[in-house]
DNA sequence: TAGGCCATCTGGTCCT
DNA sequence: AGGACCAGATGGCCTA
């Protein structure tokens, strides 16, 4: 992926002085253009010129007064890591989304037109464990692990719980499914969502 | 138009 | 010290 190609206000002066932070910050967003494509992935990058937090997350410590740098370096120097942290953020989210992606491929579910959102993603996967647990206690004889509460408040789960129990009378002789598998220690766990 | 979902920016905190 | 992780904020897109 390659990195910005952005001419910003900065660029322009290379001053060590003391900046006032939120001067900094307005800085940054309005440097921020419409959209790019990432080369690598073909991702588009999208950037909004007025959007940014105001107040960040968690972000207590500091007053939204002028605050003192904690080191020398110029406030160049500062929004060019900012840049780095931005796009580094933005390659950690994308292979997060393709983790997510991987998920949607393994898990059965019935096809809809828009992809599994991924909340979605999520819930059915946690479904399909459990419901996959669930079937091999059935082949070991043994109790089943899990509790499905409430299905029929829970679409997700009927489809997932109705697709495992396919799956396990077509396999339901493979010894695969009884050899050595680890469970979980919870011997209930409430399907809730 | 409201609400859901998402991508991105951002700064604090944690970890190596 | 620098990168990874996290969560809040914001705006865009899409659908009912």
């Amino acid at each position: 992926m390659r990195s910005l190609e952005v001419t910003t206000p900065w660029q322009e002066e290379d001053e060590d002085v003391e900046v006032d932070d939120m001067e900094l910050s307005k800085n940054s967003r309005d440097e921020m253009s419409e959209t790019s494509s990432d080369e690598a992935t073909g991702r588009k990058i999208a950037r909004r010129r007025t959007g940014g937090s105001t107040t960040s997350g968690g972000s207590s410590s500091g007053s939204t007064t002028t605050r003192r740098r904690k080191t020398g370096i110029s406030a160049r120097e500062r929004n060019l890591r900012r840049l780095e942290s931005n796009e580094r953020e933005r390659m950690r989210m994308h292979s997060l989304n393709d983790a997510f992606e991987q998920l949607r491929e393994v898990i059965p579910h019935i096809k809809m037109e828009r992809k599994l959102s991924k909340i979605e993603t999520l819930t059915l996967a946690k479904n399909y464990i459990m419901a996959l647990t669930n079937v091999i206690c059935e082949m070991r004889g043994e109790e089943k692990h899990y509790t499905f509460q409430d299905v029929s408040e829970d679409r997700d789960s009927v489809d997932t719980v109705t697709t495992i129990q396919e799956i396990s009378r077509e396999q339901n002789n493979n010894s695969m499914f009884q050899e050595n598998l680890e469970l979980p220690q919870e011997n209930t766990l409430i399907n809730s969502r």
